[in-house]
DNA sequence: GGCCGAAAATGAGTGTACTCATTAATGAGT
DNA sequence: ACTCATTAATGAGTACACTCATTTTCGGCC
């Protein structure tokens, strides 16, 4: 059973004994239950021990894959989220205006949203507002990090930044990225609070990065008046 | 079941009966047994046993007052709101400039969470993304649509929103509002994701808010060039 | 193959939020 | 003052996330 490889692949994705291989399974176990199950049911209807008796574990061996319940919801959904500002970023590419642009790279969060929409208030959160020193927390952190520096670096390219100051450039840039991330977070939101039913959740995003972005051209200091 | 009352005062504040007496002496007791750890220990690390000992009743009767540990929890922030868009609101009426009207509305609210970060934390989760049926969840939200409201008015109130189409200035300004508190939020929850260690809190605060009123202006058809 | 230290897995145990069947208190009617 | 239906209070019980002392498995070494 041992793995022999005259070639020089790397070692990562060649396990190296029965204990790694395991482990690895295991984990892959792990997630596809929880994955399941929290889809299927939603956060709150699924307990720990039923996770487990799908992935076939004990039930303390799932706090060796995932320190909490919330850690597993991160650890699932983190990669949908990963998935939406992938094709985000793909669909920005196509639009020259600014505000099509950002729309184009938020929507997709918006979208996959709408699948489950309480296990993704759930998801918002553990993310948002979870303990702190978590792992997949802080991948999930590192995840919206990359969405706001996507929107940001679109903010920047746009042609009427140009001969601005770089250092004010980027200061308005991120915080009008921040914002549109804290504007998306609260519409995620809505299924909870259920205070603004908004017919079409996704037009009024879009409405509201259009105000954002073009708050963002406002504080330019170099009044280029294009478009 | 009649309420007897020969002055024209309000039932509310005349206690009918030794029922309804004790229960409101419980209900106060509660509040202030809950007030009191939640700020001294925080809310994770106060259990619900401790705070119905201190209030002097016993654990199930907690549960009747509040339906949930989260729910005293807004119970009890719920008035930290109030106050803060109370002296908000009285701060924003000094100022003629929006921006500073804006700000001037909401930095109460950061600086009531300064006070006691976690605690904010726990409470602006809860409030947001909590269970959706619960009372003092609903009212906290209540808190939240008049904050946004009072955001809103100021911004239609501005001189350079006269002769623009009601529809759209209420929108845009209701937009606008939506997107201040949404920063907030994010702003609020900093102590745990950690992720963007402002210096001055308030500051970026202040620079979003400005961002945010450029582009409400911005959005508005009639182009007059005030300011 | 057999031994041993290290690492992983296990599941009974623990703490705690919340429930609910039972008990106690209240006040309206007589 | 007594009865009795209604409502509040109670605390032992339950469910569930999470812990940790013990057991099992692994893999390097002879």
């Amino acid at each position: 059973m041992t793995v022999r490889l005259d070639h020089g692949i790397l070692a990562s994705d060649a396990p190296k004994g029965r204990r790694e291989r395991s482990m690895l399974d295991k984990r892959r176990r792990i997630f596809e239950a929880a994955a399941v199950l929290f889809a299927e049911r939603g956060y709150d209807e699924v307990n720990t021990q039923e996770i487990a008796e799908r992935a076939d574990v004990a039930a303390g061996t799932l706090f060796r894959y995932a320190s909490s319940k919330a850690e597993l919801l991160l650890m699932v959904y983190n990669r949908e989220l990963r998935r939406a500002i992938d094709l985000g970023v793909r669909a920005a590419v196509e639009h020259p205006d600014p505000v099509d642009a950002v729309d184009a790279l938020v929507q997709p969060v918006l979208a996959g949203a709408s699948r489950n929409p309480f296990t993704t208030v759930a998801y918002q959160r553990e993310l948002l507002f979870g303990p702190a020193t978590e792992q997949y927390r802080a991948a999930g952190l590192a995840l919206v990090a990359e969405l706001e520096q996507a929107i940001a670096s679109r903010l920047t390219a746009a042609p009427e930044a140009s001969g601005v100051d770089d250092v004010v450039l980027w200061r308005e840039a991120h915080r009008a990225a921040r914002t549109v991330f804290a504007t998306l977070s609260l519409l995620l939101a809505e299924p909870s609070t259920g205070a603004h039913p908004e017919a079409d959740p996704s037009a009024e995003l879009r409405g509201q990065v259009a105000q954002i972005v073009r708050g963002f051209r406002a504080m330019l200091p170099s009044p280029s008046r294009a478009d």
